[in-house]
DNA sequence: CTTGATTCCGAAAGCGCTTTCGGTTTAGCG
DNA sequence: CGCTAAACCGAAAGCGCTTTCGGAATCAAG
């Protein structure tokens, strides 16, 4: 199989590289006729340009990445999936390439992150699941390479990102609870080095703050995001002496195992005791019983990142592009009144 | 920030640039005293070889690319982001990357792969879920682009692939619902343009043959990957005349769909009616009720594949990489006795 | 017919790296 | 101490494209 090159088309057509070159890039000082000759022989040899030699030439890497979240283990993972299609499906416009990269451990993150941004092999990079205070975007603003975060860290005022409002997700998931009763509402935690984790914490507190409701470390606590640590967790909860009337999880992945946790006391979540989780996966509809949550709008948020990621590339500036979208209750047979 | 280049390091040693390339890249011909140096001075200047020339100059592209399957609307995609980690970690090896690239329809899908093959873009790729007649295969196989597939074709002897015997799956699991006594298994199944529909199909219909059992294509119909589609079908069995006392569905996500069907005639899967599915997905552990299913070994198939497609495209022949892992039973409860 | 402005394309440099080839040094040996 | 062989590195070509620069051809206008 010749693999066909510039110089090969240049050469079948009788002109130069640079002319054949031209024609195919839509540069104006080239006549309609040889473009259209050119065209129709690079069609006729099935063309295509090799990707490498033109970044190489124009200095643009023509792709973006996707820095992987460590500990993808839970259940909760189609989100990477749908991120991905998002992802993939703004980048096709511009015929940009998808790397997905890996930070196996802790260690190796910076070197990756450093390679990534030094090596130009992309334009651009989005992350997912900040840390407080985390190294990754810390380095991808020193090198100066162009990012959003699908999430937040402390500090966010001076880089792009796109969050869901979760400190007043986890506000409106307590006083939710709290309308139906509630006036002990337990709370299982996500990590904090995660600041999603610290913002639904916080968002709880405020929540029991705003209507009134006392704060007791008895039941707030923090678990790995699995099902299993989580269950753990609940069950320790239900067996205390004060055991909570609801439980209130930072995940669904959480919250699922909450709900395991309650059956397995032959109680009944939803009448005997309410669960509440948080992200609104499809799956949720499917547990027993459904999970009530508080639902991100995450369809085609890998579109949207993904669009503002190339307007920055473009040379937007990253403070313009900050979205902050609002979850929203999803109710379905896991939370319900207070027993009296 | 001064990007710093082979040029830039080899003023600053005083060496040319071929120099600093053996010394980085491990060549024989060059003293240790030199080496040391050149390595020094490259970590002091956080040195980060241009992937993009590198790739030119060697001609390799040290990147494998996954070929995202369309439709990935349903429950059941964390598959995806398991297969991707997998590949990553089996790329990390080798410091190459991973593209994840994305057809978005299928007119666009031939131009995808073809484009893929000719850009030089990657050095092999990975396909998921193929189609009877699959044109992407066709394709691989026509540019001579080194590639696995996760699943098989209808003709499959000339290519490397990795899949789970889900025939021989499905012949088991009709014999275990046999075995539990029933007489009447319906079937929902996946659409037949994937070879993996066919083959459960086929697997259902030998178990039956095997057990002794009659076939009736009243209770054995094609669905969508939903978990609606499946529940429609499934509610459809469960109001006929003749009702099946267990269905086998080809997909756990179906599998899902069925159990709502069950419970929303007031009936207990697994007492009343057993449901089987097939995939082995974490989450079936909490569906109402735990859904049993015939499992595929799939924790780190992602790197095996990768690994296989590597050694592939080290140079080893595509047939000597075909490997056929088999399923087993998970029994949770949604099956169980036929009812008297 | 000239002339100045256009239009179009060839020539060639260059992107940042790898790798061959050959020449200079040094080592090895009698 | 002279000769061959080995060790090491510089020079330069080349990977396949893009893009600047300038020259030849064409055109419109005087």
């Amino acid at each position: 199989m010749q693999r066909v090159s510039l110089k090969f088309l240049a050469k079948e057509l009788g002109v130069t590289e640079g002319t054949v070159s031209r024609a195919l890039n839509d540069y104006p000082d080239i006549s309609e006729a040889t473009r259209k000759r050119v065209l129709e022989v690079a069609e006729k040899f099935n063309y295509k340009a090799n990707q490498t030699a033109r970044r190489l030439a124009t200095g643009v890497a023509e792709a973006v990445a996707y820095l992987m979240p460590p500990n993808t283990n839970t259940i909760a993972e189609p989100f990477v999936s749908q991120l991905l299609e998002g992802i993939g499906a703004s980048l096709a416009k511009r015929g940009w390439d998808l790397l997905v990269v890996q930070a196996s451990s802790a260690e190796t993150e910076v070197e990756t992150v450093e390679k990534l941004s030094t090596s130009s092999r992309v334009s651009g990079v989005v992350i997912s699941r900040p840390y407080k205070n985390d190294h990754r975007i810390a380095l991808l603003k020193k090198y100066n390479m162009p990012f959003i975060v699908h999430g937040r860290s402390l500090q966010s005022d001076d880089y792009a990102w796109f969050d869901v409002d979760s400190e007043q997700a986890f506000q409106d998931a307590v006083t939710h609870l709290a309308s139906l009763g509630h006036q002990r509402i337990g709370f299982i935690g996500a990590p904090l080095d995660y600041n999603f984790g610290q913002m639904r914490l916080d968002g709880y507190k405020k929540g029991l703050l705003a209507n009134g409701l006392g704060f007791d470390d008895a039941i707030v606590e923090i678990a790995e995001m699995t099902d299993e640590a989580s269950e753990a967790v609940a069950l320790k909860y239900l067996k205390s002496s004060l055991a909570p009337t609801a439980i209130l999880c930072a995940t669904d992945t959480q919250a699922i195992g909450a709900l395991a946790a309650v059956r397995s006391m032959g109680l009944i979540p939803g009448q005997d005791i309410s669960i509440m989780g948080y992200d609104g996966l499809d799956f949720g509809k499917h547990t027993n019983p459904p999970l009530t949550t508080m639902a991100q709008p995450q369809s085609n948020s890998g579109r949207e990142i993904c669009d503002m990621l190339l307007a920055i590339i473009d040379g937007g500036n990253p403070v313009d592009y900050q979205e902050l979208r609002r979850a929203k209750l999803v109710r379905r047979m896991s939370d319900g009144p207070v027993r009296p």
